[in-house]
DNA sequence: GATATCCCCGCGACCACAACTCCCT
DNA sequence: AAAGGGAGTTGTGGTCGCGGGGATA
């Protein structure tokens, strides 16, 4: 009732992922370097890895699967690893041009080696959640398009993005929104001083947030969108925004403020946890951080325990503070001007804990009163009845009436 | 290997009625 | 605008029945 979970919901996201085989399915004759097979379909490589289902899936499969329903959509999921092929990766080596796991990134990269692999340039790979667009997983992975998908030597990266095939039309009848990348004159008015196409009202901003039109439910995520200037800051409104400055692939790249300005990141950047906390507390951000789609994005950081992959899904708040600090290395210039605001973010990460802490998922009485007069409330098989009538159980008598 | 049967498990529906919400006067 | 009344809606818990899946013959 409270859950609203259905069994179709369970067949198509969570009992099927439930089942995957967390062995990796190797189809016969085919070699290492082409990779594992989709544990869904068996028949595409698998690409990403599914934390919540345990499964590699392929990028059709991952959508296909995680589109059923709201979910799944929160489950997180990253690149496989393509030196072992079993574990998330959590780390892009841009020398090698491969995405590694925490193990083959500290066997491979260990400083201990006697090569130079250690002193390799590597960037963090952040899990996503939701529905991505292969536009957007391309602006997610954007080491995979930056590079020659026709290279001899291409990764399982690379021939994964060049071998996606998704049909973005059934998409739109499933319900899911692509992110507004730019539709010229498609917005609606706009302040004064400001572009029109970067100021779109709350329908198109829920759309660029990437919330699933059909099947997602607004107060689900308690999240007030009149107020998403609070939200975003002024600075970013748009997704248009976004993909003109660097887009979903720039969460990849080391920031480097610009002279004399403050790049603080946002405190409730594009984590759907932290616009629960909007509604009753809104959190003032300074950010041109994307905040977009219908993709949270959390780090993939080795900690992440079962409990918290529910978590994974709307992201967390710890991990993105350690992806912000990725994000905007403090410079000198900047510490004096963002300890303030570092001190409203550690506040918040203080009051997501308490309410992360005090967070229930069962079952929750709404009405006390309705919940007592249950509670006396004579019955017959279970079944309420009228007052006078028999019954063959009553609350207050242990034993049945007859 | 394919089919049939049994058993177990999980979830939705059912019920009455006080509490609550909405609309009209 | 505020108050009152009527109609409609909601939510509460224990039990049953149904359907799916696994085990076994």
């Amino acid at each position: 009732m409270y859950c609203g979970l259905t069994k179709r919901f369970l067949i198509l996201g969570l009992v099927k992922g439930a089942r995957f085989q967390v062995e990796p399915n190797i189809q016969i004759g085919s070699s290492l370097k082409m990779g594992y097979m989709c544990d869904f379909c068996g028949e595409q490589r698998s690409m990403v890895y599914c934390r919540s289902d345990a499964a590699c899936l392929c990028l059709s499969c991952d959508r296909n699967v995680h589109s059923a329903n709201a979910l799944s959509k929160r489950h997180s999921r990253t690149l496989i690893c393509e030196r072992c092929n079993v574990q998330p990766a959590s780390v892009r080596c841009s020398d090698e041009r491969v995405s590694l796991c925490q193990n083959c990134d500290w066997l491979g990269h260990d400083g201990t080696s006697s090569n130079a692999t250690s002193h390799h340039k590597k960037q963090t790979i952040n899990c996503y959640s939701g529905c991505p667009s292969s536009a957007e997983l391309g602006s997610i992975w954007s080491f995979c398009l930056n590079l020659d998908f026709s290279s001899a030597g291409e990764s399982a990266c690379e021939q994964g993005m060049g071998l996606m095939t998704i049909d973005d039309g059934s998409r739109e009848k499933s319900g899911v929104q692509n992110v507004n990348v730019d539709q010229p004159g498609t917005s609606s008015a706009a302040p004064q001083g400001m572009d029109r196409s970067s100021v779109p009202d709350n329908s198109s901003l829920a759309k660029d947030l990437g919330v699933c039109k059909d099947d997602f439910n607004m107060d689900e995520v308690d999240m007030a969108l009149e107020n998403y200037e609070e939200l975003f800051g002024t600075a970013f409104n748009s997704s248009k925004y976004l993909f003109e400055h660097g887009g979903i692939g720039s969460l990849f790249e080391k920031h480097e403020a610009p002279e004399g300005s403050i790049q603080q990141p946002a405190v409730s950047n594009a984590s759907a946890d932290s616009f629960m906390s909007v509604r009753t507390e809104p959190i003032i951000c300074y950010s041109s951080k994307p905040a977009n789609s219908n993709i949270s994005f959390s780090g993939v950081a080795g900690d992440n325990s079962v409990g918290d992959i529910q978590d994974c899904g709307v992201s967390s708040l710890q991990q993105l503070s350690r992806e912000q600090e990725l994000w905007c290395p403090p410079t000198s210039q900047d510490i004096n001007a963002t300890s303030q605001a570092t001190t409203t973010r550690n506040n918040a990460v203080l009051r997501y804990k308490e309410k992360k802490k005090a967070r229930k998922f069962d079952k929750r009485v709404r009405y006390v009163s309705r919940k007592e007069r249950a509670d006396v409330r004579r019955r017959v098989k279970g079944r309420f009845v009228k007052s006078g009538e028999v019954y063959d159980y009553d609350p207050l008598i242990p034993a049945r009436s007859y």
